[in-house]
DNA sequence: TGAATATATTTCGAAGACGTATATGCTCGC
DNA sequence: GCGAGCATATACGTCTTCGAAATATATTCA
């Protein structure tokens, strides 16, 4: 499986698993908190979202609750959903970091030379 | 179009031509580079985000030269395309730390009251 | 009472981003 | 001459995500 690739949608999910488990539809609302209201998620993305990031290991169902005669799933993070997610975030960070100083105009890369 | 979304392989190209224009088979290696020789983009890959980009507007060919009977076509970015990065590069940013804060076990979430 | 809205999950087809593989043609080193 | 590196092109497939609808219950409002 490689390490299955994590679009935005996957990452914000994470992301709104590692303040504590969720269900589904709670995750939708917090994910459009998080993101500033700017990505709110499908319905059909978040399910089969949840489903490829359970079988890969970085979530689990916590527990599965019945209010008002609503099925809710909780989800939480695994340990590796963890490592995965601080992995991706500083990923994110850097890709973010190297656009915005050549965005800058400058190229003060150290190391090889410049090109 | 809405707005086509940016994969980490578009973000990366277009952070790579934010620089100075360059040439597809310089964008990979310059690519390379940046995501500390983790992200190595496929031929197959670089030619077609380039061609999507182009179709946008956020790049555009600047020139074309031929060096030892190679052709090198140069794309530069466009302020479209600058504009569409740094956005980017902040919503990058953003979900970084949103996930990083999160990570950290706080979720000091001023506002909307806390769930 | 009845209609609309919010909660919650499921399913499924379509779109599209990305990877894989292959082809082409030149140059250089062995 | 053959393989490796440069440089672009393109067909094909896969996997993620979008988009929409179905299902079912509770609440809100006219």
């Amino acid at each position: 499986m490689a390490e299955l690739p994590l679009g935005e949608p996957a990452f914000l999910i994470l992301t709104a698993l590692a303040a504590e488990p969720k269900h589904g539809y709670a995750v939708i609302e917090d994910v459009r908190e998080i993101s500033g209201g700017q990505v709110r998620l499908h319905a059909g993305t978040l399910y089969s979202v949840l489903d490829r990031l359970r079988t890969s290991g970085l979530i689990e169902v916590e527990r599965e609750e019945i209010v008002q005669s609503r099925l809710r799933r909780y989800y939480r993070l695994t340990g590796a959903g963890q490592q995965r997610l601080s992995g991706e975030a500083l990923r994110l960070r850097r890709n973010a970091d190297a656009a915005a100083s050549r965005l800058a105009g400058f190229t003060p890369r150290p190391g090889t030379g410049l090109a």
